[in-house]
DNA sequence: AATGAATGAGGGTTCATTCAT
DNA sequence: TATGAATGAACCCTCATTCAT
């Protein structure tokens, strides 16, 4: 049969398993591609050749180069929404449970370059692929629900705000730690220091932690600030 | 002149006045057209047709496509460092000054939208342009001094921390703002919500101001966190 | 046999039923869609999904596209042989059997548009595959012969003119009525007005009736057609 | 400029003039190369290179493929138009008028057998690219007028018939010339006879004067038409 | 008998860029 | 200063066809 739409290979037998191979090889040579060059700057021949297969069976199996990208995105959302669900976090403590929450996040987005890549690539199409996959529409926001559960165990024990939202959190948490990975190139000119070495990475790593925790912990911060009580003695730092 | 090379108009006479606008016209047409395409979209011809020029007359001021896009981010990041420069913060009360500032990074984004796809297309191609600009590396982070002064103001006030860097602060006003609007296609997605109408907006530039003043602030919450934060190579208080 | 060469099921059991029944598939579809696309155009895809098969089935059937269009183009002629063998016309009236078989002809055409359409595809590729079939050379016209029968009764009863060929009169009927069926699109754009209604059908079916016994009638015939009295002396031609 | 419309050369300069020579050198070879292999099956690589030009000068000139061909089929109709146009018959004698007009579109065919594929090809295409044409619906039947005119002339001097309608005469000349052009190939295997060689040629242009006479005619149109009717080879009786 | 996987040769088209006035 | 014409390298994609069960 001729190629126009997407392929998804049957299930049995030899000539399946090489299919599934091809397929998955190409899938992540894409990935591989579209992270680096960016969606509209990844040629379809320097992914069929990363995957060593043929542009041919590029269309075969996705059928444009746009349904690629999209299954493209499915996957690292699916692989994020994977590694988020397989988090263990520390409800008992909920300080220590959302520095867990930060650092993973954190740590995500360094392991998975692409995934900060290939989200800055699509937004800068407006989304326009995100926008024809079912599959994305349904993977809901697991990591929110997550971060929710934090707080109610952290405002049970009365060490977290009660007035911050779960979602505002989790934007906290990604912002600061997208912004910094994916905009190290222009951050680091307009800086002019290095961002990326592991003095600076852990630093930074640091600061969210410790914003995300002022942000949601309970106390009189704003109150002190008001021109409350400030004891000296108490403090830490100064 | 070779003819590759970029021109730049005298400075007398009715015709120079003429080129002095077709290369503004083009440069404008060029923010707008790869600010909706990024850079390796955004054709050529988009971009004379959009200055009413012709292709032509790109290469006889800016001599290469890539050129263009050079002086494309020289001219938004001249243009926000002016806008910078203009601040006249409230240094007599810090913290409202810093709110100040918040707001102006903030409504930047908002009503620059192109600034933030042009740094998001530049990322994506690993800032090359960017460091084939020796303008660029001259535009000093003004912003970073600005917030310099607010921080030694509230900390000469007592009502922020002493262990608080300029950078790090500017860094978290860039992220949590730039965050939410680079990446709003894929966020509205994600969160299933709308997040460009003005409500939506008001509520995160006021998450912004609160998580800043929090993470700057003096005050109680820091003991909570006192042993958390541990930045390497950083601190030395305590 | 080769896995290339054209396949011929053979004749026992159930497979073999099932064998003929897909290939019989392949070639109604094959004549549906050559016909609307013409050969060039028409996809070995289109048509094996029109027959609900696989694109290796008319591979392991005919061979190759350009076989299978020799088979189509056998089939269609071979069709309409049969049908005009089976015509029954009035030799006992010439008139009326000319008439006849100039209604069969255009009544044909109208029916399978395919007919028209295939031969015009494959004279557009200077019947090159027509060429190749031997079958098509065995298809000797019948049609002449049974012309030929018509005008030799019409001759006998003195209705018909003497000096008309039998391949001619056969060719004029065909001219006349293919014509208007293949070139439809064109010439309707030309003139303006709807080819393809049933007033404007019948009205040409008639216009080809009239021309066609016109052109062979003897003499006296078309008086008597027109019912008026001939005086010779009266007439301004001779 | 960048080219994505078709372009017309401005009318200065000796570029103008080159330019419009390209473009014309394009249009005559793509008449050559579609007429040959019809719109399908020719390619633009075959039409450049018979132009002597590159592919991306049939995009700079034409848009596309298919503009191209609508053009390809502008200028047959326009030159058909033309010749049409240039034809002086002789009103004084309609029958010797109704000859030369047979004469004339018989010939043209002959002459112009590109006019008869490139026409075929786009009603195996159900006119789609004629449909594009606003020119071609300007195009009027300007040979309707003329075949007008003769009948009106011949119906005053009582040698047509009044009930004949010039444009069933026009399609009749039509269909009878153009069916023995376009279909050779099949109709030369058909009748197992050579159709384009001098004498059957000639034969056949008689066969089309006297079947239009004789369906135009009034009166006594086979006594009448006795002398004219001398069909080469053919006759020897009455 | 039937089928999923693989293939390679183009096919039309686009793009940034240079030539020649 | 400005512009129409020309260019060639790719780019995405399609097609008929063969391979290997």
């Amino acid at each position: 049969m001729s190629p126009t739409a997407a392929r998804k290979p049957g299930a049995t037998g030899i000539r399946a398993k090489q299919a599934q191979d091809t397929r998955a090889k190409i899938l992540k040579a894409a990935i591989k591609v579209f992270a680096k060059q960016g969606y509209a700057s990844g040629r379809v021949e320097s992914i069929s050749k990363a995957a060593r297969s043929h542009d041919r069976m590029i269309y075969y199996y996705f059928g444009s180069k746009e349904q690629l990208f999209v299954e493209v995105l499915e996957t690292i959302y699916t692989q994020f929404n994977e590694a988020e669900s397989k988090l263990d976090l520390d409800l008992d403590d909920p300080v220590h449970g959302l520095e867990q929450m930060v650092e993973f996040v954190w740590q995500y987005y360094l392991d998975h370059p692409e995934f900060v890549t290939l989200l800055s690539s699509e937004n800068l199409h407006q989304g326009k692929h995100a926008k024809k996959s079912l599959k994305l529409k349904e993977i809901s926001g697991y990591a929110i629900s997550v971060v929710q559960k934090l707080l109610d165990a952290g405002q049970a024990q009365q060490v977290f705000r009660a007035d911050v939202k779960a979602r505002d959190v989790y934007l906290m948490i990604a912002s600061l730690g997208y912004f910094y990975n994916a905009n190290q190139y222009t951050l680091g000119a307009f800086l002019g220091e290095p961002l990326m070495d592991k003095a600076s990475l852990d630093h930074w790593r640091e600061v969210i932690k410790d914003t995300v925790l002022r942000a949601v912990r309970s106390g009189l911060p704003v109150e002190a600030a008001a021109g409350a009580v400030d004891v000296p003695g108490q403090r830490s730092e100064v």
